[in-house]
DNA sequence: GTGAAAGCGCTAACAG
DNA sequence: CTGTTAGCGCTTTCAC
């Protein structure tokens, strides 16, 4: 012992690895690691990770099924110790078969599988409440006195976006208000040209975004149509990305604790390893409304029918 | 073969790496992952590594060099193929030799070792043309008619923000115009405080931030004590960070091009690892000048005594 | 309890 | 040029 301390000896984690079959390695696939939501939660899983001795590799598929399957076949060969899906994943028959056929594979050499998002397969997972984050961003619209709030979802394929539509359509039924729902991907882009298509229409006095990147292009459309926010139209997003403090006007967002969720992953991933959690089960994180400058009562001239029963509700509260 | 390709045979990479003493696998050390030029930076070296089926380990300092140096020491132990520092390293005595005895083991097991940014450490490095970038954003300012153009950049201790200094000092005596440098951390906040630093003093008409983060922080801190932009103030940034787009108004700056680097990063690492480069040169990557909204000649009124002098240099060009 | 030995699956070196 | 073998450095098992 002596000896070795006194040459620094260091284990081979190449041997190791061989004998023990596993590498003290995570994975975490996302679907852009260049949207904050997803950066956001690398940042946690590799601190969460390097804390415990474990490397994190990283695996963008650029929101491309194909490439995320090639990833998770290069993460079944290296026989990663566990990966971690950030992102949903497809509802699709060929995307299923091959992914659970992945995964059962990792599980078959002894790695485990984490969800941060809800899924069709039935992996242990660590997601947001997303329907009640929905429910929280459409109750304080609805508080404010709007009643045409139309929200921009995400794919249909996507359970996430599924599980903030039904926040979002539950508070409205409950409220007696019409549910507008409009899909897009979940980019900025994906929020400018939807923002865009709702302008052409009857124009809402509210938008509820599924996800702040989206928030951002619905803001960008709004300023270079001339159109006020909160003044003429309100916004609400879902994630609370970082710098949202420094853009104008401010957006309202529900919270989610993505570094945390990325951390929770990781620590999930221990917990199955060590074969302490045998549980598929799903921990639900909690979110937060957080309410800042892009929403404000809608103005009178907006839906002058409607507006005495609103005031009621809100003089009553 | 016909067997094996039956049995649909693959390779053990742990037994093979044990042998090889090298694991298909690099690693990327960045400053912060959640930062859009190094998310992007990430992007392009996943996608590279994978296409050339190599995993890639993100590793995020947080800013932090102890962070960065346990990091460091961990891809040592594991033996990762290469590392790829994609941001600038420390100019202090105990980093620097920590990080050398790093790189000398690295070297010894034959690992590669690639910088895109300048460092003091003589590396292979690819790295963009910032002393170029910098001039080109200056100049612009300076042919508009500016004189008074300020100067936000990163820590003395980086590489990067001298380069950048050095090509705005050059452009500003060039024009016969006094530098005026303050230095802030490379983060959002750290452009609020310089810009309300700023503006305590002489306010200048321009505003050169060292990079695109920094700069949305300025816009920030100009739009909430009311201030135009481009009309009172012009702000120009540096990288053109994915996104900048959409935020208002669209910030002029100069082009990084961050995945090509990361990219580059990794093909220069193959390069290394094959042995057909053995120099430690460093390839310069051209950027350009992306003008937008956030630049306008200065207010006749700003320096009422210069103008002539600046109008009559724009006619002559 | 301590100590020796087998073998994880591959590659490189060497013999035929 | 093809076929055989030694051994990478660890862990686990088994004998003492």
């Amino acid at each position: 012992m002596a000896a070795a301390n006194h040459l620094s000896y260091r284990p081979n984690p190449m041997a190791r690895a061989l004998r023990t079959r596993r590498v003290p390695t995570v994975a975490i696939v996302v679907h852009d690691v260049a949207d904050p939501y997803f950066a956001e939660i690398v940042r946690g899983a590799t601190a969460a990770a390097s804390a415990r001795g474990y490397l994190t590799v990283v695996c963008s598929s650029d929101r491309d099924p194909m490439t995320e399957l090639r990833y998770v076949e290069m993460l079944c060969e290296s026989r990663v110790s566990g990966v971690i899906f950030a992102g949903g994943g497809l509802d699709e028959p060929h995307y299923r078969r091959r992914m659970t056929g992945y995964a059962r594979s990792i599980e078959h050499y002894g790695g485990a599988i984490v969800a941060l998002a809800p899924r069709s397969e039935s992996w242990p997972a660590e997601v947001a409440d997303n329907r009640h984050g929905a429910r929280l961003a459409t109750g304080h619209l609805l508080g404010l006195g709007h009643r045409r709030i139309a929200m921009i979802s995400g794919p249909t394929t996507l359970r996430t976006a599924h599980e903030r539509e039904a926040g979002y359509s539950e508070a409205m039924t409950g409220a007696g208000c019409d549910p507008f729902v409009i899909r897009a991907d979940l980019t900025i882009v994906g929020g400018t040209t939807a923002m865009a298509q709702l302008l052409h229409g009857e124009a809402p006095t509210a938008v509820f975004a599924a996800s702040d990147t989206m928030a951002l292009g619905v803001l960008s459309e709004l300023m270079r149509k001339g159109i006020d926010v909160p003044g003429a139209i309100s916004v609400v997003g879902f994630d609370d990305i970082p710098g949202l403090e420094f853009i104008h006007p401010r957006l309202t967002t529900v919270r989610v604790p993505m570094a945390e969720l990325g951390a929770a992953g990781v620590e999930r991933l221990m917990l199955l390893l060590d074969g302490e959690d045998r549980s598929s089960q799903t921990v639900v994180h909690q979110v937060e409304l957080m309410v800042r400058e892009s929403t404000a009562p809608p103005r009178v001239s907006a839906s002058p029918a409607r507006r005495p029963a609103a005031s009621a509700r809100i003089r009553r509260s």
